[in-house]
DNA sequence: TTCGCCGACTTGACAGCGTTAAGTGAACTG
DNA sequence: CAGTTCACTTAACGCTGTCAAGTCGGCGAA
């Protein structure tokens, strides 16, 4: 009894410390890719800030990808949760300018993360090894846009050619993504004489 | 008199030669970097398949981002010059929805370059030495563009709280942008059953 | 207590990357 | 024929992600 109390508390806390330097290389990588960026960070910078060498990363992550995996899955699901608290307004327009807005604002506030969720090929397609998909379905934000401009379907609020509500969906999607990366990507262009995105964005909702 | 002809001739053919394996290099990296992709790339790749060593590219060339700009220019003169024909139709809004799908039809066929063009950041702001912006202004797409709407406002075509040129391009050039990117990146998601992207620009120009 | 194992972590290395200083050799110049 | 130029090569640098092998402290069992 006391033996395997003991035993199991032990373990317990191997497992607890080993979870932690899970977190601590989590939490040095997301520093260093918000700051210095996804490519110019490198293993050997992430071991150095938390104080580990290189290959220990290799013990808690496959490869580099799968930390970028991991951090990215993460973002998902907070843009997600962030879907989801505007999802209780009522109005389904009022609800879908929201949701437009609350998108940019994460893009733009966030560009870093933005970037490697929605503006570079992902290597590893975010599955699993039995081919299920890894985000939660209930904290999918694009679940949550399909469900608003469905409702709008329904209430005739758009004309009557457009009722593939995938298609509309990717339509707002697109068009908020669009203003939000080309601007994050080219704002310093001097050519172009950039406008706010949100101010854009509000516009292109209307 | 013989002697300059002669020294004239050969030192032409000197650049001559010079100038055809500079564009064998750039032909062989645009090669490469549409078919395995700009990162995966290699300054060796490019040399090996034109049967140098990697360091003869750097006479020709300051280093593997002079490379993509040098592309990557190429592709804008293309692109401007594919508005620049349809630029001639007469009604506003016919022109800009041929636009719109013509600057759709460029991207989804070129994914490559387009990812370089406009889903990357370039490091080298695209100006020379003096900071001047090395794209001449007669295949300007976005000019062309910025015209386009210019003349639909004018014709009162819009909104009036819509006045502004500048932030109605970019509300078009951001949709469109948007909606291929998002394709371009996440097609394969299976989580999200994409609808044709030029079927989605459709609409959304409609 | 002592032995042996387990496993988190380190050491030292590998191949490949972009890039550069120094050298080579054929073609042009005088 | 001697000298110069210059496109190109050789050999190396420091960097990257990654891995096979080793180290060593803490655990379970005898």
């Amino acid at each position: 009894m006391t033996t395997s109390a003991i035993s199991s508390g032990s373990l317990a806390r191997r497992e607890r410390q080993k979870a932690e330097t899970r977190q601590a290389i989590l939490d040095a990588a997301r520093d260093l890719f918000v700051s210095e960026g996804v490519e110019a960070t490198t293993m050997r910078a992430i071991a150095a800030k938390i104080g580990y060498t290189p290959t220990a990363i290799y013990h808690h992550f496959q490869d580099k990808d799968a930390l970028i995996v991991e951090l990215c899955m993460a973002d998902f699901k907070a843009l997600g949760q962030a879907m989801f608290k505007i999802g209780r307004i009522e109005d389904p327009v009022d609800r879908l300018r929201r949701m437009g807005l609350a998108y940019a604002d994460f893009a733009l506030s966030n560009p870093s993360q933005y970037r490697f969720m929605f503006m570079t090929q992902l290597q590893h397609p975010m599955l699993d090894a039995c081919g299920n998909p890894v985000t939660p379905p209930d904290e999918d934000a694009y679940a949550f846009l399909l469900h608003t401009v469905t409702e709008g379907i329904d209430a005739g609020l758009y004309r009557p050619e457009l009722s593939d509500p995938d298609e509309l969906a990717q339509m707002n999607w697109g068009g908020i993504h669009g203003i939000v990366s080309l601007w994050l990507n080219h704002a310093t262009d001097p050519q172009i004489p950039w406008r706010e995105p949100r101010e854009t964005i509000r516009s292109l909702i209307d």
